[in-house]
DNA sequence: GCCGTTAGCTAACACCGTTCACTGGAACCG
DNA sequence: CGGTTCCAGTGAACGGTGTTAGCTAACGGC
């Protein structure tokens, strides 16, 4: 069994977390430039130098592999929505989301196969229809948890300073009441049922709309998203209470 | 040349029909019991006693043949909803798009990997990215079509009834003002643009929640949807100013 | 120096989409 | 009726895939 402290790294150890790393990034650039069903074993393993079979040293399968990727590629986004989020000036909690929001459709726009990785049809390995939330310890499940922590932690913060007007308890129909309370038992504050309605409500137009942007499902209407995309930012904001020198100005 | 009257169909076109008719069926339920990775060209020809060769008669690629089922998809789910529609008691614009829009997640839920292939994100056949809008004449961007003009009409039919809230024109960004006037010259009644804005962003907050739900991203919060989308049709009520007894009610 | 562990290889299996050359039979024409 | 043309469907083959089994060779710890 190898030790859990993190020190006692042997020069075998250290070679096989290098090799990982490689493989995860030569997997990501095979992603990138060959789309999602291009994304092979052979030719990751061709790309470096190495044999298909080699690969399975690393990791057990295809789809472990994918999941690992799709695990960085979370932790990678949410590194930039965090730094676009610490970055904000003004930094309020109502211009910081909006920003992190802009952020989240550049990111998606310029990292569409990645985006599709993450957020798509093909994300089974994301989470698993057996375990019923998404809240294992595989690092696929704590990156998707950190990332979704990043925005709910945005709205909380919105909602501390201004209270936004949110359904009261009773408004919310009993049976979504327990599983928003579940829910809210996971996350880190204790927040009002009424926040997390909203939240999840804002977020599904924020998926929404970002997904079928780069899924090329609004291309039946719009050929450019970012105004629309603009339009819905600034409907959130009004949701939101965010304040109107923050806001997206009409036209 | 094949003629362009629909009578003269010889035995032998008949027989091709049939063929072609059976192909997309089988290949269909492949793909529901398979997975649409597990659609594959062999599989098909196996389950109705042909080699795999033998479909090229028929398509032209495996990516044509998914192409045509499709497009099928996209005509049986849109008569799904058109009989929902019409069976609508009371037959009013504002309980039709409730039920439609129930009809339209029903279908999704039940038909996982048929929803998956029409709307998710390996739908690049469907509105591939040369064709800037997707209103090209190929059967599939006609069943688009087809699809999309369920819930426009009824969404245009409800305004006509009571005037929802909608933005003015000069409300809207110029931008966004020219990219739905072009989309609003394809469509067949003339509607004014705060209309079909609100209609778009209606429509994605329904495709954000039903995506998020058949392909798993909402496990994170919620494991039955049900209840939140019925929260979500009745904000969408309220903002097309559906009358308040066939609106879902609160808690 | 020895010995267990392990990285990486080759070969192989079963599958995939697709092309090609071919056959059998149906349809058409004189 | 015979001859010819057309076409559905076949088997073989090519190059690709994920994955397993068995081997070699090098490395680390004693």
């Amino acid at each position: 069994m190898t030790e859990l402290v993190d020190e006692p790294l042997s020069r075998r150890d250290r070679a096989r977390a290098d090799t990982v790393r490689e493989i995860k990034q030569t997997a990501r650039r095979v992603l990138v430039d060959q789309g999602v069903d291009g994304l092979a074993l052979r030719a990751v393993a061709r790309e470096m130098g190495m044999t298909a079979p080699g690969l399975y040293r690393y990791f057990s399968s295809r789809e472990d592999l994918v999941e690992n990727v799709v695990a960085d590629l979370y932790d990678e986004l949410t590194d930039v929505l965090e730094a676009v989020r610490d970055a904000a000036d003004p930094a309020t909690p109502g211009f910081q989301l909006l920003s992190v929001a802009r952020a989240f459709r550049q990111w998606a726009t310029t990292h569409r196969a990645e985006f599709g990785l993450l957020f798509g049809s093909s994300a089974q390995g994301v989470f698993r229809p057996d375990d019923v939330h998404g809240d294992g310890d595989r690092p696929v499940q704590l990156a998707g948890q950190r990332f979704g922590a990043v925005f709910a932690a945005l709205v909380a913060q919105v909602h501390l300073e201004r209270h936004f007007p949110v359904p009261a308890e009773e408004d919310i129909e009993p049976a979504l009441q327990v599983q928003l309370r579940n829910w809210c038992a996971k996350l880190p504050v204790a927040l009002p049922l009424g926040v997390v309605h909203v939240f999840l409500s804002c977020w599904i137009r924020l998926y929404g709309l970002v997904c079928m942007e780069v899924f090329g499902h609004l291309r039946f209407a719009l050929d450019d998203a970012g105004p629309m995309f603009e339009a819905e930012l600034r409907a959130l904001s009004l949701v939101l209470g965010v304040p109107e020198e923050y806001r997206p100005p009409a036209a």
